[in-house]
RNA sequence: GGGCGUUUAGCUCAGCGGCUAGAGCAUCUGGUUUACACCCAGAGGGUCGGGGGUUCGAAACCCUCAACGCCCACCA
């Protein structure tokens, strides 16, 4: 059996992703086991995966692949996010730039279309980036946020929220962009401070209360809120003003109030009072409001604009009174709430506004400064604060004090049916929960689940007279006749719209009901109307309908993506069909994600499954480190400093990445990946820069063969003129070392096992050498279990890398080299290959690719294989049993024993490496110990021999230091090199006083210790047992080098 | 402004009240005898961000300052 030399990640990657699929390992179903399952989080279809991808899902597939080892029917659902606004967006730009054409001129359902065929693109390319990292998902039950299974679920939850009255329509201040005329999200935005201007203005107080006038100017004055009088108001003697400031003049046009502190004494008698705005002649309240106004900030006055201010529309909300003011149109110009603004475009408004309360003298000054402005981070215009009608689902609690929706979540980790790990990931859970915070669930989009609510709403029949028009109690009735007749009703719920008269809500749950409403709504439309006067026979109850001037219109605007995200767990299962696969498989075992979306997901889906199935969705949420730069920065796609797993895979391996990814995952941190940029001329690696973070740092001179080019990134652009480079990072170089270590260890191994047979071992016959490896295999495999199941990622991974590395390659392989030469050979090939055997096993979870090479090869060298009881092996590794050792073969004296051996090994190499000594050169070892070391070290004598170069090995207690050697002392033995002639005396002499020196300083803080009464007496018993041994050891091992230095002199 | 986190070797990170502070990478020294140069053996390198405190004992716990990162609010 002959393995090439070194370990070849794509060859293995070809061959086994195919191996395991081909054999239905990664599909699940339901059986008698006990399930373990995950669902992921749903990659957006935006575009490719990045590292942070890759840490998340290997994180996902180790644990999957670990419990199906264990027995588990490990099911791991994989899918992807439709991402309204995200993808949308892109395919808008891709329109575009290509077509030139925006989403109005393509229309709605074209548009949709588009997105459909760049979703299959892109969904194929991620779920194959997914199958490269070497993801166990079952592919049979891939699901889509938007397909119909998942729409079903999307459909039947809002009907059910909106039937319990859990969802409702309110009004909301959006993010508007003017230029594309949509809404846009906050994330989809960025503020970036401009030059600005920060104008003041005054308004007359109006009317002027009898008796009072300058007098109260007087008071101002007193009070320092007027630098100099005011100027008459044109046309009026002794008016009063009151002066505030804004940074948007136009805005002017929608105030409805003035408002003050309300503890201000500057203001307390205007309170109550109105003011007038010039421009459009309005008169509006000046009211108090603490929240709203910081009395110490500028005048200490603000002016209210509801409709276009987030904080004033808070203040609304607590005045009802004032009302509120739109004024702007889609596109950004005045509407004609503005008055003779009419029309203007927003900033043109500004100017005209400015200059014209100045010309009525009630501009007061402009004041440069840098103000923070919102642009749309897709047309990089700037953000108006829009409002508009939305959907909300409701958090808070019931009016009858019943927990609502919030609440319910809340509970849920409070009482530990969900555990967060780590467990401080559950303050951010239920610090925004608390909140109880309404939950905007409309989106002005096209791509996503519409909402499925139709607005019914009617006026007058032709004559016009009143009694023409019918209550809403009758249009109801007339409608829930109808939706009996048409068969449809229990899945069409009805109500009127509250604060507004004539208009009916209708909630539809199925797509037959939708149908049907439709098919209503077209009766409605006047246009169709006229075309079939035959409508009325179609449709009996129509004509009551249509005989007023009605109107029957789906609402446009689609569902927030995170709601069809937050029936994941669930809907892709089946729910709300009660299958098969919701019974068995949900509640599902663990939820595997990010911190950033703990709140607009993970609280979201516990919410939803408790809503739905009165269950919670996970048990465990895992919550993963993020990825950072070299700079300690998130990766992103603004700054351009992200990594591309699948360059990583090409260049490293998918092992490779999926342990340095692993390893990673520490507790509490982040972690820095410095990259560098493979130069596509020359190969060089170049690492990143601060400077080349930037895209708009194009271009990189690589300083190998100074030729430029542009760094790489998970997103390249297209650029003819610039080679772009891959990217790389050494860190990767540890995962495929071992991953290469791993497989040299079983090229040897499969070198060696010529007459091998199988054989069943009692591990208490078996010599030292054996049991310690043995025992190291046992606690190696408890720990890493253990590791596993805290979610200790990164120490499982160490776990693993140290023992397979350092104890079973560099003592275990080395000790049997020489015993495959002799009589021992048979048991030493059992021992290695079931050990070994173990090993991969082991290493399959993290690193399945080249675990699956090995196994495949040991196969078919050795199909029966194990050490206390001989199996046939399994045809893959993906389904043998995860190792689990007798507890008898773990051996702490025998460790101890072994690691006493060690350190003798390693004082002679030490000695040896000092004086440059030819590996060829055996040198003569006298150790002094107890008759039990030295028994051990005879018994062991041949690998000393063979491990440290040794020719010869005497030890004892009477062994004497010879007269030219080196060497060094432990508490247990004292170990001597002989090196006749080869000292350098005085050297060795100082090497000597310098150890002397150090254990003494040692020494003498450790006496101190012990000399102080309150450390005796307080400190643990076996700690100052422990000290005082330690300082016997010291004392024993001063006294002895000091004897050696005199001996030397 | 509120919350969370980080600061330990040149780099990336472990250590979370008690063994003279560890690993990998990098550096230096020596080594190609058939598992592996993606290797082997060895060495050097740290006043644990600063300052206080608690304790017999602090890298670890508390307070404070500083820097950095993330989330959430807010900026008329």
């Amino acid at each position: 059996m002959e393995l090439p030399k070194q370990y070849d990640p794509a060859e293995a990657q070809k061959k086994y992703l195919d191996f395991w699929n081909d054999r239905g390992y990664f599909h699940s179903k339901p059986d008698g086991r006990e399930p373990y399952t995950i669902v992921i989080p749903p990659p957006n279809v935006t575009g490719a995966l990045h590292m942070g991808h890759a840490l998340n899902n290997t994180l996902q597939d180790v644990l999957v692949r670990w419990r199906r080892m264990q027995g588990f029917n490990a099911l791991w659902m994989p899918g992807t996010d439709h991402a309204g606004i995200a993808t949308q967006a892109v395919v808008e730009r891709l329109i575009f730039s290509q077509e030139k054409k925006t989403r109005h001129e393509i229309g709605r359902e074209e548009l949709v279309k588009r997105i459909w065929e760049w979703k299959d693109k892109y969904e194929a390319r991620i779920l194959g980036q997914l199958r490269s990292l070497g993801a166990s998902c079952d592919w049979q039950r891939t699901r889509f946020t938007l397909d119909p299974i998942c729409a079903r679920a999307v459909r039947e939850t809002f009907f059910k929220m909106f039937k319990d009255g859990l969802i409702f329509r309110g009004k909301r201040l959006v993010n508007w962009d003017t230029h594309l005329q949509t809404s846009v999200a906050d994330d989809e935005t960025y503020t970036e401070d401009i030059k600005g201007g920060f104008w003041t203005f005054k308004y007359p107080v109006s009317p002027l209360p009898p008796g009072e006038g300058l007098g109260v100017r007087g008071e101002y004055h007193a009070a320092g809120a007027f630098p100099s009088p005011p100027a008459p108001l044109p046309g009026g003697e002794g008016r009063e003003f009151i002066r505030f400031s804004t940074t948007r003049p136009e805005t002017m046009l929608g105030d409805t109030a003035v408002c003050v502190h309300p503890s201000d004494e500057r203001y307390q008698h205007l309170i109550g009072k109105t003011v007038t705005i010039p421009l459009v002649n309005r008169e509006i309240p000046i009211i108090a409001d603490a929240l709203l106004v910081d009395p110490t900030l500028g005048t200490g006055c603000v002016k209210v604009t509801p409709a276009h201010d987030p904080n004033d529309y808070a203040c609304w909300q607590r005045h009802p009174h004032i009302g509120l003011i739109n004024i702007l149109n889609p596109d950004g110009t005045i509407n004609e709430a503005g008055g003779k603004y009419q029309g203007l475009e927003r900033y043109k408004a500004r100017e005209t506004v400015v200059a014209d309360m100045e010309a009525l003298g009630l501009f007061e000054g402009k004041e440069d400064r840098e103000i923070p402005m919102k642009y749309s981070d897709r047309s990089k215009t700037p953000i108006e604060p829009y409002l508009s009608d939305q959907w909300f689902v409701k958090m808070g609690d019931h009016a009858d004090g019943k927990a609502g929706l919030a609440r319910m979540a809340m509970e849920a980790v409070e009482d530990g049916r969900v555990k967060f790990f780590p467990e401080r990931y559950a303050n951010s859970y239920l610090d925004w929960l608390a909140e109880k915070r309404d939950w905007c669930i409309s989106r002005q989009l096209w791509w996503g689940h519409r909402i499925p609510v139709w607005r019914l709403t009617w006026g007058v029949k032709s004559s016009g007279s009143n009694e023409d028009i019918w209550d809403e109690n009758e249009v109801l009735n007339c409608l829930t006749e109808w939706l009996a007749e048409t068969g449809v009703k229990d899945d069409v719920t009805i109500r009127s719209e509250p604060n507004a008269s004539h208009a009916i809500l209708l909630c539809v749950r199925t797509h037959d009901a939708e149908l049907r409403v439709a098919q209503l709504a077209s009766v409605l439309d006047p246009y169709e109307r006229e075309k079939d006067e035959a409508y009325g026979k179609l449709y009996p109850t129509g004509p009551h309908l249509v005989q007023m001037i009605c109107s029957l219109e789906q609402d446009p605007n689609v569902l927030d993506t995170w709601f069809s995200s937050m029936l994941w767990p669930h809907s892709t299962l089946g729910w709300p069909e009660a299958t098969a696969e919701l019974k068995y498989y949900y509640p599902t075992s663990t939820l595997v994600t990010s911190r950033d979306i703990i709140t607009l997901w993970v609280a979201r889906m516990v919410i939803a499954g408790l809503y739905n199935l009165n269950q919670v969705p996970f048990k465990d949420v895992y919550i993963t480190p993020k990825l950072l730069d070299g700079f300690g920065e998130t990766m992103s796609k603004m700054k351009g400093n992200g990594v591309d797993p699948l360059e990583i895979i090409d260049r490293y391996g998918a092992d490779a990445l999926r342990f340095q990814v692993v390893q990673l995952a520490g507790e509490t941190q982040d972690s820095r990946m410095p990259v560098s940029n493979v130069c596509p001329h020359c190969e060089v690696l170049v690492p990143i820069k601060q400077e080349h973070m930037s895209l708009r740092t194009r271009k990189v001179t690589c300083p190998g063969c100074k030729q430029p080019f542009r760094p790489g990134g998970p997103w390249p652009m297209d650029d003819a003129e610039l080679k772009t480079a891959k990217q790389a990072s050494e860190r990767f170089e540890v995962g495929r070392n071992f991953a290469n270590k791993i497989w040299n260890a079983a090229r040897f191994l499969l070198m060696n096992l010529e007459g091998y047979k199988p054989q069943a071992l009692k591990a208490e016959t078996l010599p030292i050498e054996d049991r310690w490896i043995l025992s190291r295999l046992a606690n190696t495999a408890s720990a890493i279990t253990q590791q596993l199941e805290g979610f200790h990622f990164s120490e499982a991974a160490r776990t693993l890398y140290d023992f397979v590395w350092s104890e079973f390659c560099d003592w275990y392989v080395e000790m049997a080299k020489g015993r495959l030469k002799g009589d021992d050979k048979a048991n030493v090939q059992r021992v290695l290959i079931g050990v070994l055997d173990g090993i991969i096993r082991l290493v399959h979870p993290i690193m399945p690719f080249v675990a699956e090479s090995i196994w495949q090869a040991l196969n078919e060298a050795a199909f029966e294989r194990g050490i206390d009881r001989v199996v046939e092996s399994t045809e893959s590794v993906m389904i043998a049993p995860w190792p689990s050792y007798p507890p008898t073969w773990k051996d702490a004296a025998i460790e101890g024993r072994m690691a006493r051996m060690q350190e003798l090994v390693r004082g002679v190499r030490e000695v040896r490496n000092r004086y440059s000594l030819d590996p060829k050169v055996s040198v003569h070892v006298f150790v002094r110990c107890k008759p039990d070391v030295a028994s051990d070290f005879q018994m062991l004598t041949p690998f000393i021999t063979s491990l440290a170069g040794v020719g010869e090995l005497q030890c004892g207690p009477d062994v004497q230091k010879p007269a030219q050697g080196t060497g060094h002392v432990t508490p247990e033995f004292e170990a001597y090199v002989s090196l006749a002639g080869l000292i350098d005396m005085a050297a060795e002499g100082k090497r000597i006083e310098k150890q002397i020196a150090e254990k003494k300083k040692f020494l003498q803080g450790a006496k101190a210790k012990l000399d102080n009464p309150n450390f005796v007496a307080k400190a643990p018993a076996e700690v100052v047992a422990q000290l005082r041994e330690q300082v016997a050891d010291l004392e024993k091992q001063i006294a002895s080098l000091e004897a050696n230095l005199g001996a030397m002199k």
